[in-house]
RNA sequence: GGGCGCAUAGCUCAGUGGGAGAGCACCUGCCUUACAAGCAGGGGGUCGCAGGUUCAAAUCCUGCUGCGCCCA
């Protein structure tokens, strides 16, 4: 074994191993209880970035976890078709061949995506097992699957029948680069410098004019009303009349409506229903018609009169200078607002009257919100769940349909002779209605749309597939926050839909990780960081490990130094291995022998953070678990129970040896098993270095080992009091020892007096680890109580105390230092407890046993300090000097 | 405008009613035969501000300030 852990050399080959012999597949006739996660399907065209590394290691953790404690654990993989993005791909190829897609044609860009994804669809996949996740990837599925889409064309027949997918003129989020329509939940909103426009509208048979002001002046051209507030009274007398829009002198109503906002710009709105989504609710409230300027291609169209074929952004300007010379613009002042952008591609977003399907939610909320509500799916963290209620109870209609190429094809059919329309799973070869020919809808459904399938599709559904009846409901989804809305609430709807039940108990919404500035994790920004260099540079467990650490339940920014952490942990485990197996006796079993308190003790404590990393896995505190098993192997295990084991591991007894070895070997193998789900590869390497391993008396990878039961009979709080001596005392000493400076090979002499009766034991039996961890010779233990004459300088225990002796030691002025400094400390502490105790409401009310601790801590402070007073006078001369308020 | 969250050591974060903690950074000394990715010792914090509840507040309540996110 290197002196280093090299992750390099072991990640690959364990990940190949395991599968090589497909550790990670599930069976469906496996009678175990099940334990699924499916993996939110990452984009095809994606590759693995931090949120992914953070969330994958999460699931990973649970499925490792849980196999280990004996559940038939599945970890669904795959991708989702991603039908934007992929679609930008393959376009962004023919666009360096100097093609569109429509030179081509729609089945042979089909062709060309399909070609698309083999070659670079899997990279994702590739990644998640550099990072060590235990998918089965045997069973890898794809949302354009042939089986996955038989299942969207079912479920889109049946919303259609039952009514709750339609088609309608609406006006929709427009993307003019994508060329498609896009959902509300796709749109992001940024805000943006601009102006806000005033222009004078004349009122109809009069000399009036009522300025309005807006942002968006190109779309005067679809003005079909002038809004007010009822109740301002600067415009009540003009509700009812007729305004004349600027330019096309088009006369339409002045109407009053509640949501006019009466402090912005002027109080009055101009209302442009087929272009802008407020106005469009204002439309339909007052029965206006709807008037489209602008086109699917971004351009003014002929209802805009002479600005036809002009940009937006040129109308803007063009309709500007046409009002100023018509005397109708007042002004314009700056102004900032949110402005709708492509959250795929950041084009801003055009609101256009389109022909559209859409889904109607109100029906399928229901039980998704009664799941929630009752508990039978919970959100971990639970605020998570209001964030998902308050959003299903406001739910709005989803618009589905994209115009796109790639994606699941409406399964919906146009009659060439009657305009019937025929929606089936499977293409019906004529109109039902007339017998005519029929052209099947272009467009293609919502990436979403299939996504929400994922949890029953993925197993096969609708066919009744063994998996699906084994691994449905899934166990536990985790996931992103800002995936709630777009996916995790639909897949609960669609779960009680078509299966009848919830498609997962607990989802956990994982922190985001932030750039180490505190901003967002973007390519753009150039703030991200990949998780594949952490991997390269501290390996995949250090990567796990620091993420795992750094994630509690708030986000974070991204820290370099916990994957760090993470690494030297990593090496820090592998030395404490290569310490027990190489200096293991040869014969030596696994087993448990109490011999020393040292042994009783990190049993104990073993058998008490066995039990808590359990409940610490089982309630998703993944960072707990990593703090608690840090500190454990590195501040107990390897700083005392390994040091104070070394003068038994090289001793000249055999049977100590022995009985030494045993305990280590089993120790190893225990804290390999908890910290397995954490840290995967390090645990699985030195596993199968374990004697027992190599004999073949256990399982051959550490994935298929087992949690250790409860041992309630480990549980020693008097070996942990003992210990607790010890580590006290050596600490002391050392520290005394630097205090005065002493050097390191200059041995000291201690005399340990017993103050309770029994409470040295730990020093004498393991006297030769005291001695070489404190560098003192115990040279006399009393057990009176009675401090004898002489310089020392005291270091002090539950019911012990060691007296350091300083004959020949002493430097005047270190030790004044170091007496005043521990006055100090003692006095204060006094002071602080002294306080508490004559408090007559603390001693009211306090539980007695708050009291006793005080007045004890109280009583040692006050010894220390007295006893340091003593000490003072005899070695510095005269009295302590302490400040007036550090005395009692 | 509505909602949610956060503020603790120089930095990144734990701690959520009874003695202020970790990692990194910093200072001192060590290549001690598992580990310099390490060992030993040490310095450093009116727990954002102001009130309140309590015998006791970093922790509970109210307000304020600053930052972040979501929705409209």
């Amino acid at each position: 074994m290197a002196a280093r852990y090299a992750s390099h050399e072991v990640e690959e080959r364990l990940m190949r191993r395991w599968l090589e012999r497909s550790a990670f597949h599930a069976s469906a006739e496996d009678s175990r209880k099940a334990y699924v996660i499916s993996i939110p399907p990452p984009n095809v065209t994606g590759s693995l970035h931090m949120g992914h590394a953070l969330n994958d290691t999460i699931q990973d953790i649970l499925i490792r976890y849980h196999h280990l404690r004996g559940y038939n654990t599945l970890w669904v993989v795959g991708t989702d078709h991603a039908g934007i993005a992929t679609q930008n791909k393959v376009e962004g190829q023919l666009a360096a061949e100097g093609l569109r897609k429509e030179d081509i044609g729609r089945e042979a860009f089909e062709k060309r995506v399909w070609e698309w994804r083999s070659e670079y669809g899997s990279t994702i996949i590739h990644q998640l097992k550099s990072l060590g996740c235990a998918c089965d990837y045997d069973s890898e599925r794809f949302t354009m699957d042939e089986a996955y889409q038989r299942a969207v064309a079912k479920v889109f027949a049946a919303l259609y029948e039952k009514g709750d997918i339609y088609r309608d003129v609406y006006l929709v989020n427009w993307c003019v680069r994508c060329g498609s329509a896009i959902s509300d939940l796709e749109v992001d909103h940024e805000e943006r410098a601009s102006k806000l426009y005033y222009v004078k509208y004349p009122v109809a048979g009069s000399d009036e004019t009522l300025t309005v002001a807006t942002t968006r002046p190109e779309t005067i051209l679809g003005d079909t009303a002038v809004a007010v507030n009822p109740k301002d009274p600067r415009y009540g007398r003009l509700v009812g009349k007729t305004a004349v829009v600027p330019l096309v002198g088009r006369e339409v109503p002045i109407i009053a409506d509640e949501h006019v906002d009466i402090t912005f710009g002027t109080g009055a709105l101009k209302i442009t229903p087929g272009h802008d989504p407020d106005d469009w609710e204002i439309g339909l409230r007052h029965g206006l018609p709807s008037v489209s300027v602008i086109d699917t291609d971004g351009l003014m169209n002929a209802e805009a009169g002479e600005f036809v074929g002009l940009t937006v952004a040129e109308a803007r300007t063009a309709v500007v200078e046409r009002l100023e010379r018509d005397g109708l613009f007042v002004k314009a002042e700056d102004h900032n607002h949110a402005v709708g952008t492509c959250y795929r591609c950041g084009t801003t977003i055009e609101p256009l009257l389109s022909l559209q399907w859409f889904m109607d939610m109100k029906r399928l909320v229901e039980p998704a919100i009664a799941a929630v509500e009752d508990g039978r799916v919970r959100f971990v963290p639970a605020r998570w769940g209001d964030v998902y209620l308050t959003w299903m109870r406001g739910i709005r209609p989803w618009c589905i349909s994209r115009q796109l190429w790639w994606g699941h094809r409406i399964p919906a059919y146009f009659c060439e002779a009657c305009d019937h329309i025929m929606v089936a799973e499977t293409a019906p070869a004529t109109c039902e209605k007339c017998g005519g020919s029929l052209r099947q809808e272009e467009d293609v459904l919502d990436t979403w749309f299939s996504s929400q399938l994922w949890p029953f599709a993925s197993l096969g559904w609708p066919e009744e597939t063994p998996e699906l009846k084994t691994f449905y409901p899934t166990t536990v989804l985790s996931t992103a926050r800002d995936i709630i809305y777009l996916w995790v609430a639909r897949m609960i709807m669609m779960g009680f839909e078509f299966m009848g039940d919830v498609p997962f108990a607990d989802v956990i919404i994982h922190p985001t990780v932030l750039a180490a500035d505190g901003r967002r994790m973007s390519k753009s920004l150039g703030t991200g960081v990949d998780p594949l260099d952490l991997i390269a540079d501290y390996g995949a467990d250090a990567t796990r490990f620091g993420l795992a650490y750094m994630s509690s339940v708030q986000d974070v920014r991204f820290s370099a130094e916990r994957i760090e952490m993470g690494r030297n942990f990593a090496n820090k485990i592998w030395n404490a291995s290569r310490l027990v197996l190489q200096g293991a006796h040869p014969q030596a079993e696994p087993k448990v022998e109490l011999a020393t308190p040292a042994d009783r003790w990190i049993f104990s404590r073993l058998e008490g953070v066995t039990q808590e990393v359990a409940g610490l896995y089982e309630s998703y505190e993944f960072d707990d678990v990593a703090r608690t098993l840090y500190r454990f192997i590195w501040n107990e295990l390897c700083d005392w129970y390994l040091e104070v084991a070394k003068s038994r591991l090289y001793s000249e007894d055999e049977a100590q040896r022995l009985q030494v070895s045993g305990n280590l070997l089993a120790l190893l193998e225990q804290v390999m098993i908890l910290l397995h789900p954490l840290m995967p590869f390090v645990t699985e390497e030195i596993y199968g270095y374990l004697p027992q391993v190599a004999a073949g008396l256990r399982p051959a990878s550490l994935f298929d080992a087992v949690y250790p039961e409860p041992r309630p009979e480990l549980a020693d709080p008097e070996a942990e009091a003992a210990m607790e001596v010890f580590t006290t005392l050596v600490g002391g000493l050392r520290s005394t020892r630097e205090e005065l400076g002493l050097a390191r090979d200059v041995r000291g002499r201690v005399i340990i007096i017993e103050l309770e009766p029994g409470a040295s034991s730990s020093l004498v039996t393991m006297e030769q680890a005291f001695s070489q961890l404190s560098g003192c010779e115990i040279s006399e233990v009393a057990t009176g109580g009675e401090v004898p004459a002489g310089r020392f300088a005291s270091v002090n225990a539950p019911g012990v105390k060691a007296l350091l002796d300083l004959e020949g030691l002493v430097d005047v002025d270190r030790e004044r230092d170091r007496l005043v400094g521990k006055a100090r400390k003692a006095a204060s502490d006094a002071a602080k407890s002294r306080s508490k105790v004559e408090n007559q409401g603390f001693l009211a009310k306090a539980p007695e046993a708050v009291v006793a601790e005080e007045r004890s801590r109280l009583a040692a402070a006050e010894a220390v300090l007295d006893e340091v007073k003593q000490q003072y006078r005899e070695r510095v001369g005269g009295e302590l000097p302490l400040p007036e308020k550090e005395r009692r």
